[in-house]
DNA sequence: AAAAAAATTGCAAACGTTTTCACAAATTGT
DNA sequence: ACAATTTGTGAAAACGTTTGCAATTTTTTT
């Protein structure tokens, strides 16, 4: 028994009364007699009474936390999803439960078990690059706990979805590197089994055919993850065989930040000789020379929405009518000194 | 009810026998004949059973559940905190919830009310800049609730912490860029309020005045964030009385390469002219140009010592023998191109 | 002053689990 | 065949809270 937890019986005892009317008068209820709420109140102040949590959720079968599962926190896109998240969560007096899987699917499916025992009212997820196989998942409708997939999504299972318009996003940024005059554009992907590496892929490749130039598979390349030294790795690979790359299109910020260093070293300026763009808007694109054109995604609206749709999914628990959506969030593309031609 | 929760109940009805027995054959309890335990764990297997966690919590009084209150998450250093202070939790079969302050005070109180009715079994906490007031935290002993402070920590409470050696650490960065020739070395500090900021000005100065150098005031600089533009504010401050700086010592990473940037637009040479170390060392710093020279926190470490440190105190939670103790931890200085002369 | 109505309060059940205690059934020893 | 074990099971309490219902007290009405 923790000593320092004192409960409604402690108040009940000390004011000889039941533990009934100890709870309703802390509740305001009307049925109790002033006088006897004010004695309620006061002991309680100075007892400092906090209504034990565990307790309260057993009873309630509520426990006003939700559960997010994500690949990564150092991460500026995912800190401001989080903030969204947050900041809806607080708001209807809920609390958030972070499980940061670093990118590991083992840990996925740990803290998906986890948080499957009516320890959280509703989770949000992102599910890590590694993960091929979605049984922990799926397992979150089989008990109907509220379910929300924001950016890495899980195509087969129905439920809540919200995502980042990649494919659009690629294309835009690809688009205006062409518009600059740019003709061989390289192109530094992340994960090549990622949903959103394909559909920034896709984008890449549209934006090409759609000005009549021809794709050339020798400047393409896949990265297990998207660091530093990955976006190194490719340019030097692409370099190897083709010297006459004007443009980098790179699936991450990290990637492209990798691409200029390599760049540079190579003797190349950037943005003189060959133009780089990035994706993700990280707070470093910003003040790495020279700063980096990307791509700005939503991440706290994303957040938002996401914890939006987890309430309304919660609060039509019981209903039988609940249909699942997906929201696409647009992005902006952001043009600083790396590709200003 | 949560339609989708199959509790030891469901199992005992459908068997045709008591609660008592289905949980003891779930425990391997050696009193229950072998068949019935084999027919309830095919059952319980089959209907997916979990116990529920709530329930658990308050049988036996405990969560399994940490909660660590920070100010940030989007820093390396902290990120690699929690990867030490969660492989020690999961090892134990905890889990951690993360309250993000975002550096305000007012979150900061929020969130310690949060985890103080019981939700956790134990708290980790860095303070926030903007704290100086220490009642929410104090409140934590009152209820004795564990509770381990790392980096930012208060000194008025009594109980275990975790901090750098953030003296030593400024000293010896100081120390190294005298040793290189370095005589006017500004210092660009974070929020003067915080202990670690106080710790981090006193080792620059005692490196100084080791040298038989003289503290000069004028090259001296505090800020209230330790942001990459506060670092660029700070050298152009510096810059309008003071024009011979050869070196400087910035309180964070971040700082020191706001510092590079406005250096190198105001046409001096990082290191030829002037050299530069920050602290933390964060990825970017070793990926910006020039790389940054900056100290090594041990952030892992001091996760995994904290959350050890937080298990003793839960452990020891009825004892009246527990000794809070300080531990201090070295860091190691990071020489790279920004101070290689 | 008695009856009726209104205002307070307490009892007990419930949420899902574990565990102590008591009891029933099966087995062993004589 | 009967007592003494052993083996297996169930009832009930407990964790801290809320709430329907019943019981009590107080106030109002006649």
């Amino acid at each position: 028994m923790k000593s320092g937890q004192v409960t409604i019986k402690d108040i009940a005892r000390e004011l000889n009364i039941s533990v009934s009317t100890v709870s309703r008068a802390l509740a305001n209820n009307p049925l109790v007699k002033p006088a006897t709420k004010k004695a309620v109140t006061e002991l309680a102040e100075k007892l400092n009474y906090q209504p034990n949590f565990t307790a309260l959720s057993l009873r309630n079968n509520t426990t006003k936390t939700l559960g997010v599962i994500l690949p990564q926190v150092v991460h500026e896109f995912f800190a401001n999803v989080l903030r969204g998240i947050e900041d809806v969560a607080y708001s209807k007096g809920y609390s958030v439960i972070i499980c940061n899987t670093h990118e590991s699917f083992e840990r996925e499916v740990i803290d998906a078990k986890t948080l499957m025992n009516g320890r959280v009212d509703g989770v949000l997820a992102c599910v890590s690059k590694e993960t091929h196989e979605f049984k922990h998942f799926q397992e979150f409708k089989n008990r109907s706990i509220p379910l929300v997939f924001f950016d890495c999504v899980v195509d087969d299972i129905d439920t809540d979805k919200v995502i980042i318009d990649d494919y659009d996003a690629a294309f835009s940024a690809v688009d205006h590197l062409l518009k600059t005059g740019r003709k061989n554009i390289a192109y530094i992907g992340g994960p090549e089994g990622l949903l959103i590496s394909k559909k920034r892929f896709e984008g890449y490749k549209n934006a090409i055919e759609a000005q009549g130039l021809q794709l050339n598979d020798s400047i393409v390349t896949h990265n297990n993850a998207g660091k530093f030294e990955d976006g190194q790795h490719s340019i030097k690979e692409i370099m190897e065989h083709t010297t006459n790359i004007d443009g980098v299109f790179a699936a991450t910020d990290m990637l492209a930040l990798g691409a200029i260093k390599e760049l540079k070293a190579s003797g190349l300026n950037v943005p003189q000789d060959i133009s780089v763009c990035g994706f993700s808007n990280w707070k470093i694109s910003e003040i790495y020379e020279p700063s980096l054109t990307t791509v700005d995604q939503p991440g706290y609206d994303m957040g938002e929405i996401s914890a939006k749709m987890l309430f309304s999914q919660i609060e039509h628990k019981n209903k039988e009518d609940y249909q699942p959506e997906t929201r696409v969030l647009k992005t902006s593309l952001i043009v600083r000194e790396s590709s200003d031609i």
